[in-house]
DNA sequence: CACTTGACCTGTCCGC
DNA sequence: TGCGGACAGGTCAAGT
């Protein structure tokens, strides 16, 4: 799934739905989505969630005892809640893990492609893993100017600008669909070497990063295949997009048909008369 | 160092 | 209708 947009919706619904409840039990049917001992499980029954973060693409939940289940959804992880005496199309075929909560609430971990994990870690555990050590800044926090994105996108000069935002060290929370989207409002062809970006282009690119980051939120993500927010509800960014998923759509500025390449491994869209 | 490829998995879609 | 191949929101390891 799962950008920063749809991370942070799930986790607005998570602290919505399951805040203050308490563990009662977990079930899972994949040992690599749920890889804990059974002392970590153990240690994180009867204790109640404190509260739900993202960081990059990661959701962080917090518990009374400073433990923390952290949960990557990867390409195709879901993260649902469904609420006590509520109908539900969960479980389904694809329901990894399951969270029974003291109240009746469960929430369901689904992931179609088994990429994706449930972690249970103590803080210290939590502070080495090397994934979360490495993330670069959060594209929507104050901290993230425009010259401080131009500082960490120099120091990859000599790569593409499509690998270099894409990479979680540069910043965090950028996947395929809002990388493409971005580098489109900024007018850059993602193929673009980084050493090769004017000082204004380089701006251009960091507003375009948090203005399509937010638009997006506020249309609850997008739902290629599989994302869902908390609640089970798609997302609509890509009723509307500018390029991701329309190669051979016309363009919504100049009408020229969009483009599908493939650039740092990944399929790539782009509009030949906006971007250069 | 930086790039590409393969691996991890399942499901869908497209062409023959 | 069936079958093979390509491809899909992400990351990591290994090779060049």
């Amino acid at each position: 799934m799962p950008e920063l947009p749809e991370i942070q919706t799930i986790v607005t619904g998570l602290n919505r739905l399951i805040l203050h409840k308490t563990i009662q039990s977990f079930d899972w049917n994949w040992a690599k989505s749920f890889p804990n001992s059974e002392a970590a499980v153990h240690s994180a029954l009867n204790r109640s969630v404190t509260g739900v973060r993202r960081r990059g693409k990661a959701v962080l939940l917090d518990l009374d005892n400073g433990l923390t289940l952290l949960v990557h959804l990867k390409m195709t992880g879901q993260l649902v809640v469904q609420p006590p005496d509520e109908e539900s199309p969960f479980p389904d075929r694809s329901t990894r893990v399951v969270i029974r909560f003291t109240d009746g609430t469960t929430l369901y971990f689904n992931d179609q492609r088994k990429f994706g994990w449930v972690k249970i870690l103590t803080k210290e555990e939590l502070a080495a893993q090397p994934f979360l050590a490495s993330l670069g800044p959060e594209p929507l926090s104050r901290r993230f100017t425009g010259d401080h994105f131009r500082e960490r996108l120099l120091r990859h000069r000599e790569t593409t600008v499509k690998a270099a935002l894409l990479n979680q060290t540069v910043l965090a929370g950028i996947g395929n669909i809002y990388c493409d989207e971005a580098l489109f409002l900024a007018g850059i062809l993602p193929d673009r070497k980084v050493k090769s970006l004017s000082d204004q282009e380089i701006r251009r690119l960091h507003r375009s990063l948090r203005k399509v980051l937010r638009i997006s939120i506020e249309l609850g993500g997008s739902t290629r295949r599989n994302y869902l927010s908390a609640e089970g509800v798609r997302g609509h960014y890509l009723d509307q997009a500018y390029v991701y998923g329309r190669d051979g759509e016309p363009c919504r500025t100049c009408g020229t048909l969009i483009r599908k390449t493939r650039v740092a491994g990944r399929g790539t869209h782009f509009c030949p008369h906006c971007q250069s």
